[in-house]
This record gives C-alpha cells, structure tokens and sequence, in this order.
DNA sequence: CGGTAGACCTGACCGC
DNA sequence: TGCGGTCAGGTCTACC
C-alpha cells in the first residue's frame, strides 16, 4: 500500500491524535510483523507519551517521552485505525492497540504483516533499516545537477532505479509507473540512456505526482485508509498505473503492462520513449 | 556490479 | 459453491 504520499498522510492523521495524550495502554496480539515486536514495548509505553511523529522515507518515527524512538512501516497493507474506546471492536488484524487518555484508541492494523513496530535503536545504534536512505524526493536534494550524474553512472532499468530506496526515497511501484509517464520516460530505459533534459523532467514529474497525491490523500487501492477511515483519491487519478488496456489520456493509444523484477509496470507506447 | 528468485503473510479475484 | 492459481502499495536475503 504505503508509498509516501500515504505514509505522509497516516502521519499527518496520527500527529492529530497521539501527541498531548498519555498511552494509558498497550495491548500486542501478533509475536512479529516482519520483525518481532519487542515484548517489552507495552511496559515501556505505558504511561508515556508521544511528543511527536516525524517521516524518513516510508518509515514513520514515533518519539516517546523519556524513551528511545520508535519506529513504524507499513509494510504492503498496513494502517492506523482511530475510534472512542466505546466503539472500538477489535478484529483479527488489529495487531498493536493503544489505549489513551480521553477514550482514545489507535490501533495498528495490517493483513500481511509485512509491517515494522520496533525500536529505532538498539544498543544506542540506530536500526539498520534507517541506515542508507536515498534523499527525499521533495526536498531540493533532488534536482538534475545530482540526478543526471546518478544515472550516469548505473545500468540498470529507470523502474528499478526509481524504486531504489537508497537512492531516491520514497516512491513505490505505483509513484514510479505515474512519475515516468508523466517525463515521457519508459520504465525499461536504462539509467544510463537518460538525457539530461529528460532527467529535468523527471525530477519535476517526482515531485508533482507525489505533491498531487499528497493532497489527495494518498491513493486507495484494496484496503487503505487515512487515520480516520477515509480513503485517498489520487487512484482516481492514475494516468497509467492499474490502466492495462485502457487508453492514454493523452493519445488515446492503448496503456501496456510488463514485468520489471517481477512487479508491474504499466506505460504509454506512445507518451513513453 | 546487476539480475533473479524467494522469503515473509493474508485476502481478493478469476476461471473452471 | 469450491478449489487452485495469480496477483497485490515493500524490502530483505541468498545466490548466479
């Protein structure tokens, strides 16, 4: 699910709920998610509070008063799911549930499990995960004068290299298919036949399908949701992702499907060079 | 270095 | 209705 416009989102929806009120509660149903959740998170997050939710990547961090950080993936399918404690009915996939101050409840809620809850540091050494993240894509660290040289010198597919996190954050299989149609880019291009004007329009196409997305919320596809239950709308619109078969909304050709590294991607024959 | 396959886990969907 | 196969927004490891 989460790529991050709507890891972004779920932080924006948590940062209106969690900090100001103390964790009364913390009850854990699942041994592990990708990784085991530490068993002694619920003692240690009892009676603190979270001063504050901050983003690297697609990785949320959570910090705690008078603890160490923690962090949060969502894996494939992962979400936060707020209700008063009166409503709240625990199902099958609620994993993690927070019981706070005011009849508040959060509750992490993840089908597959490919999701993260864990401490950010170990050890006084950070958590391996958080090691050798790319730059953020919104931020002016990516612009064209870094990019090209980057292209420059790898040789492999624009799809995986837009999908590598360690080299530009945050994108997923649906940001990277959108981003590249919107730069006349098609996903088998290697790195290395990228023109430096075609580099320019990719960093712009980055940034504005991911702002555009962000405003919408995020996208919806299968089961997810903001904090509040509501689905984002930028699956509305997807100029290429999901669409095999269907025209361009450009040219009107027809939108392709191929298989890069086992995933997906979706382009216009037309549009795409 | 790059590519590939598999691992983790559950649910939805399709064709028979 | 049931069953098996395929696919899904992520990312790590193992191996060629």
């Amino acid at each position: 699910m989460p790529e991050l416009p709507e890891v972004e989102t779920t932080r924006r929806g948590l940062l209106k709920i969690l900090p100001g009120r103390k964790i009364l509660k913390v009850e854990v149903y699942a041994a592990k998610l990708r990784l085991p959740i530490p068993a002694d998170i619920p003692t240690k997050l009892k009676g603190a509070q979270i001063t504050d939710i901050t983003r690297r990547a697609k990785y949320m961090i959570w910090h705690i008063s008078n603890d160490r950080d923690i962090i949060v993936h969502l894996g494939m399918s992962g979400r936060f799911r707020m209700a008063t404690e009166k409503d709240f009915q625990r199902g099958v996939h609620d994993h993690i549930v927070l019981y706070l101050s005011d009849g508040m409840m959060v509750s992490y809620y993840d089908p597959r499990k490919f999701g993260l809850f864990t401490w950010a540091e170990d050890d006084g050494a950070p958590h391996p995960w958080l090691q050798n993240i790319g730059i953020d894509p919104l931020s002016d660290d990516l612009n064209a004068e870094w990019f090209y040289p980057q292209l420059q010198r790898r040789k492999i597919s624009m799809k995986t290299a837009l999908l590598d996190q360690k080299m530009i954050n945050g994108l997923g299989n649906i940001y990277v298919s959108e981003a590249l149609f919107y730069a006349g880019v098609r996903p088998e291009r290697l790195t290395l036949q990228v023109t430096r004007s075609e580099c320019q329009k990719l960093v712009k196409a980055i940034k504005q399908v991911l702002n555009a997305a962000l405003k919408a919320g995020g996208s919806s596809l299968k089961d997810y949701r903001n904090v509040k239950g509501r689905l984002g709308y930028f699956q509305n619109q997807f100029a290429v992702y999901g669409r095999a078969g269907e025209p361009c909304k450009t040219c009107g050709q027809v939108i392709q499907q191929v298989t890069q590294n086992g995933r997906s991607s979706f382009y216009c024959q037309h549009c795409q060079k």
